[in-house]
DNA sequence: CGAAAATTTGAAATCGCTTTGAATGCCGCA
DNA sequence: TGCGGCATTCAAAGCGATTTCAAATTTTCG
């Protein structure tokens, strides 16, 4: 069913069937009425590459995912926040996966020259973010799930990964904690640059300073976390609380002081960031795990909105949005025991 | 940079450049290498909607996404392993999300009406699916991951859940326990059925019946799972072993048993369905977790292959795999202990 | 050498839509 | 009656590629 056949089948123009669906004001709104009831019935619907090629504009919003192991669990839920905005705008969600940082920048360009997509998602930015500024220079508009310092301004979101840091480490140093171990992001990440920020500033706030020794860098998987929490455990003196970047660091981690003889919530505390996963519960953990917490799929929502801003004209300066972190505290803190 | 463009620079005409580019036998070798040479010096890519709208294809495959709850962390790795394939045949991924099976129809249809794909991949399918006979019906070639039972023929490719099933019960009944629990997926799920008559067919092998008390239905999350297993284990007599429908689920059964004061391993045992998250790893569990085992990522990147060869034309009926599944022991499954 | 065949190139039609610019019909009003 | 103005409708020209069909050039060979 072709906008031609449709005209034909209601004696009209093509002209005036595409007003009537697209609703141009110049068209009678009996005949509207016609047309639209007749496309319903006879479920058509534009040819979307006739459509995009006649209207200049792609339908369409890119998302690049590099390797799994860097998104984990939390690409699904951030994605589903994604296309549940873009579907009632009518726009699709490109996901294109590369395994290499210079194959990530190869798609940008290929989505570029070959017009796929009107704007793209760019995620866990590096503190000075090539991608960014790749996607600059070839003039995609994008929206960043994080910050970055380049040169021109971005429209972005992210969450206070600094606040949250401090907050949490604040707490802990509260409950006489001393020796707090810091699982972190990969170094470069600015999340994860963030999160140290916080961390140090919650120790400089009291005229302390953190044991370097104490602060790690890697992936976020059970088995990275599960590693570094056992050599940090293995020192002596031994950290008597930990801060796990993610709910799979956190699982590491609590094997780990499990393996050590140790018990969560009584010897040993943690707190860890939860990007509150639906099949994955903070409190549901035994003991209930605290947490920095921040829903993953309402920033994948709000962005997709701000992409439609973005793609509305809205200068990038305005386009910036800083998400609190909730600390929840639950059974997995608890006063220091020496 | 259009053909056109292009054309222009060269002093040729499009044709000659859209042939040349296309690997057409009927242009003179000079004149290929030159024009090659031109477009990837100006970094020339045909638009897509306009390559689409003139060849008909649409360049892409969908995959519609329903809830993240029944997705869970699956989708991003089978994602992955799908987008990898692809990628190499230029043709992109077009990632759907609803919240409805209603709405998960409607999305089929505008996506065929709108000709925005040539083929998309079908998950989780129920014993008689409905989008698969929506998808025979609307013409849209797709590949099943997984299986059901409708009347035409479908290209489908599976694991062998009955197998996998049956190969853990039986092995769980040698170690001589009898109360086996068994935390399948929702009822009606085509794996979950087959699961569960692999786990029967264990127990008839054998002569004896299974307890129907101790098969659950549910989604894959530690949360369903902790309750489904605590309730199980309050029973008296309670279930000595625990067969896991996921990784997550095998979370909240652990979770269940510790809290029951008993021990993985030792007083209960377990075996859990892995399908390979690179961030949660079976073999560093403590105690190291037995699995029915099964790459998702890999049958994401042969579904992507099957799509191809759909694509091209081969028969439906040829395209049918079912994947072995590896029974993997480690700790967590050992002899009765009563 | 010259006609036929083979090779190489190009002009124009096509894909299905939007949009420009022109045409039609109808009304009111002088 | 006639004409400007308004509300509607339409024919045709894009959008940027592929592809058909024809033309130009070169090669082959009797």
């Amino acid at each position: 069913m072709r906008l031609k056949d449709l005209a034909e089948h209601l004696g009209l123009s093509q002209t005036t069937v595409s007003r009537a669906l697209n609703g141009y004001p110049e068209v009678n709104e009996a005949t509207r009425r016609r047309v639209s009831d007749a496309a319903d019935a006879l479920g058509y619907r534009p040819n979307a590459s006739a459509l995009r090629l006649a209207t200049g504009r792609a339908g369409a919003i890119g998302l690049v995912l590099r390797g799994a192991d860097e998104l984990g669990p939390h690409m699904s839920e951030f994605l589903s926040g994604v296309g549940s905005h873009m579907a009632a705008q009518e726009i699709d969600v490109l996901v294109a996966t590369v395994a290499s940082h210079a194959e990530e920048l190869a798609a940008y360009r290929r989505l570029a020259a070959s017009q796929k997509v009107d704007a793209v998602i760019l995620h866990s930015p590096t503190t000075r973010d090539e991608r960014a500024e790749l996607l600059l220079e070839l003039k995609i508009p994008f929206v960043l799930h994080g910050r970055t310092e380049i040169g021109h301004p971005v429209a972005w979101l992210d969450i206070d990964n600094a606040g949250a840091l401090e907050r949490a480490t604040s707490h802990l140093l509260d409950l006489g904690h001393r020796r707090i171990a810091l699982l972190n992001g990969l170094r470069g990440q600015t999340f994860a640059e963030h999160r140290e920020q916080g961390y140090c500033a919650a120790f400089a706030d009291r005229g302390l300073t953190p044991d370097r020794g104490l602060m790690a860098n890697g992936v976020f998987t059970d088995e990275a976390a599960f590693r570094t929490a056992q050599a940090m455990l293995a020192r002596r003196p031994a950290p008597t609380a930990f801060l796990a970047g993610s709910m799979m660091t956190a699982l590491g981690v609590f094997r780990a002081i499990r393996q050590a003889g140790l018990e969560l919530g009584t010897d040993v505390s943690m707190i860890a960031h939860d990007d509150v996963f639906p099949y994955l519960n903070a409190d549901n953990m035994y003991p209930t795990m605290s947490t920095t917490r921040s829903p993953i799929r309402q920033a994948g929502a709000r962005i997709a909105d701000l992409i439609t801003q973005v793609l509305a004209g809205k200068p990038l300066e305005e386009v910036h949005e800083l998400w609190p972190v909730e600390l929840v505290l639950r059974e997995s803190s608890t006063r220091v025991r020496e």
